[in-house]
RNA sequence: GGAUCGGUAGCUCAAUGGCAGAGCAAGGAGCUCAUAACUCCUGGGUUACAGGUUCGAGUCCUGUCCGAUCCA
């Protein structure tokens, strides 16, 4: 990892580890982060790359239920998977964790400990549904009853599935107990602690009023306008629970933190652990003072806007408020020795959160329980990782829900990806390769076709970087392709399987040139197209790989083991430059880059 | 109920208030190095609807309809 590049922290958002995630969420908040960090790594950037699975939350406990899991059991089988898809998808993640490790409670614990010394945390009482029978206060998931409204007897929560109206929880009648069955629920008073979100409101107000120029025009709006209400109000940070972190304080054994406090804190857990794991120095992404240049990203989807917008910023605030002074509280220390202690860091804010709309099938949302689901491993067994990387990017929901199709799928891999790309890649190497004995064919003098092709090409370092950099992937990809179609017309309008014949020379040119603009276009593709580029990058002679390595391993702490998926970037040596290629530099026998998709065999797999 | 985004060619999407475009699909032609791939040409539009501002509106304003997210 270079010094001289900007620190770039590329937070992706945690999933929930309950079952296998459908490529609407990968195309909405996986692949874009590995796309955008990849450009940023061939650009010479600093990029820490964080994410992992969120272990905490009803969600787990419900699948635990219902599979006859313990929470902990199914937390390890469905995060395990996904990292599994990510490794065959190819996301660079420099730490794939999850929030069930001593590293990440102690975060959470200390940033919990830090809120309440600011003042940020207060206390009040609740009213709640309690099963006396099993002893426990029941999430308003586990209440079942009569809806207030329509008497609907199997309403749950504060929802009631029959008339859609919403409700507090307290207001069901003839209640119910999903945990025991029990019919005698009593109302008791339970107090937790509660994140001062009204405090807030006037700093983060004044925050998103500045320099958010560069922000996607939804995430903008929509924050502004909810700030703009002045309607922000403390938010329950406890409950009732026993799966969750635990709070730091005597007396409380009842309650655990709930998920949505701990979970957002994991963007800075993860790059701590990861710190300690690599020796690096996490504070370099992190701490405003050490490196005020430094650029965090939140790749999310569009639910999930208000908690990187509004929340997760403002406890980053309730955070550096500097009214505490030093103590021990505010030392974190994480995992491990080599992870520096945080101290009284002051940490940045978000500095873009460019959070995608949702890819639907059916038109409807993708949904496991409605069966209505491609799932992220399933379809990586049947179909290449690049085609995948291509369509959901080509169809990514950057500004507005969009339909997947398995006809487009089709479409956009065979008349896009193969035809347009791979096709001009196996064209070019083949004739090369066959006509110079395997090697790239000295060229002669360019001509005014031969320069501007160049020339136009050679501007894709530009224009094309300035899409990824504003994280325009689709017109990224467009851009990418109009570049691709010009070797195309470039090629039939010189005819070197022609010229070959008449004009040596002119054909040795028309050759050259050629595989210059391929050996460019490989990288402005890489981002995207990793895989393929990679192995272009071997056809084309070169020995070094130009990204580096993902792996897994176990690691251990005072909470059990755990698997992270870590990337090391020490061999990459992919940079976002228009290199020359040797004339006469070896290339290796050619074979197309991508399979061409049957439509039968594919359409056959969607039913 | 409140906040916000979106509705443009068959499909997926562009368009600082200034001649509505691109890719794919469709129709036609050329080429043969290439995974029947490539290249060129053509057709295709009441920009959801109704008003308004403006010399000029896809774009700005008001209202309506439809879809989506969050908050109540």
């Amino acid at each position: 990892m270079t010094n001289q590049g900007r620190k770039i922290l590329v937070c992706v958002a945690w999933p929930y580890a309950n079952g296998e995630k459908h490529i609407g969420q990968i195309a909405g908040a996986y692949l874009p982060p590995d796309i955008f960090a990849r450009y940023q790594r061939m650009a010479g950037n600093d990029v820490l790359m964080v994410s992992g699975s969120d272990t905490h939350g009803t969600p787990i406990t419900l699948q635990a239920e219902r599979e006859g899991l313990s929470a902990a059991e199914v937390v390890d089988k469905y995060h395990e998977l996904f990292v599994e898809g990510c490794q065959v998808m190819g996301l660079t993640f420099d730490l794939y964790t999850h929030t069930d490790t001593q590293n990440h409670w102690d975060v959470t614990q200390q940033v919990f400990t830090r809120h309440l010394a600011n003042e940020f945390i207060y206390k009040e009482v609740q009213k709640q549904w309690f099963d006396p029978e099993a002893g426990r206060f029941l999430a308003d998931r586990y209440v079942e009853g009569s809806c207030p409204f329509c008497g609907f007897a199997e309403a749950r929560g504060d929802q009631c599935d029959n008339c859609g109206r919403l409700y507090d929880a307290l207001e069901l009648t003839n209640t119910r107990s999903k945990l025991s069955g029990s019919r005698e629920l009593e109302v008791r008073e339970t107090e937790h602690f509660f994140l001062d979100l009204g405090a807030l409101n006037e700093p983060l107000l004044e925050w998103i009023g500045s320099g958010k120029e560069h922000w996607r025009n939804n995430v903008l709006n929509f924050t502004q306008g909810q700030l703009n209400l002045k309607e922000l109000r403390g938010r329950a940070i406890t409950r009732d629970i026993d799966w969750g972190v635990s709070i730091p304080l005597e007396g409380h054994d009842s309650k655990c933190i709930y998920v949505w406090y701990d979970a957002v804190q994991g963007y800075l857990s993860a790059a701590i652990e990861w710190a300690a794991l690599s020796g690096g120095r996490w504070r370099e992404w992190w701490d405003r003072d050490l490196s005020p240049e430094a650029r965090h990203y939140y790749f999310i989807g569009k639910d999930n806007i208000p908690f990187h917008t509004q929340i997760w910023p403002g406890m980053i605030m309730a955070y550096n408020d500097e009214t505490d002074v030093e103590g021990e509280a505010a030392n974190i220390s994480g995992l491990s020795e080599t992870a520096e202690p945080m101290k009284t860091a002051r940490l940045h804010l978000p500095y873009d959160v460019p959070a995608n709309e949702y890819l639907n099938f059916g038109g409807a949302q993708f949904s496991t329980s409605r069966g209505n689901v491609i799932g992220f491993n399933t379809v990586l067994e049947e179909f290449e990782a690049d085609a995948w990387r291509y369509t959901l990017t080509a169809m990514a929901p950057e500004t507005a829900d969009t339909e997947f199709t398995w006809p487009d799928f089709i479409e956009l891999v065979n008349n896009e990806l193969v035809a347009n790309w791979g096709n001009l890649v196996n064209r070019a190497l083949g004739f090369a390769y066959r006509r110079y004995d395997g090697a790239a064919p000295r060229p002669g003098e360019l001509d005014a076709t031969d320069a501007s092709l160049l020339a136009e090409i050679r501007g894709g370092f530009e224009s094309v970087a300035a899409l990824y950099e504003a994280v325009r992937l689709k017109a990224a990809l467009q851009e990418a392709r109009r570049l691709s179609q010009r070797v195309n017309q470039y090629l039939n309008e010189k005819e070197p399987w022609r010229t070959v014949r008449t004009d040596p020379e002119a054909a040795a040119t028309t050759v050259y040139v050629t595989l210059q603009a391929i050996d460019w276009l490989k990288l402005l593709w890489a981002p995207i197209l990793p895989h393929s580029s990679e192995r272009l990058h071997q056809l084309m002679g070169y020995s070094e790989p130009l990204f580096g390595q993902l792996s897994t391993e176990a690691v251990e702490d005072a909470r059990g083991t755990h698997v992270v998926l870590r990337y090391d970037h020490g061999e990459a040596s992919g940079v976002w430059q228009a290199h020359r290629l040797a004339p006469g530099q070896r290339l290796r026998k050619p074979s197309p880059l991508f399979t061409k998709l049957d439509p039968a065999e594919v359409l056959g797999e969607a039913d």
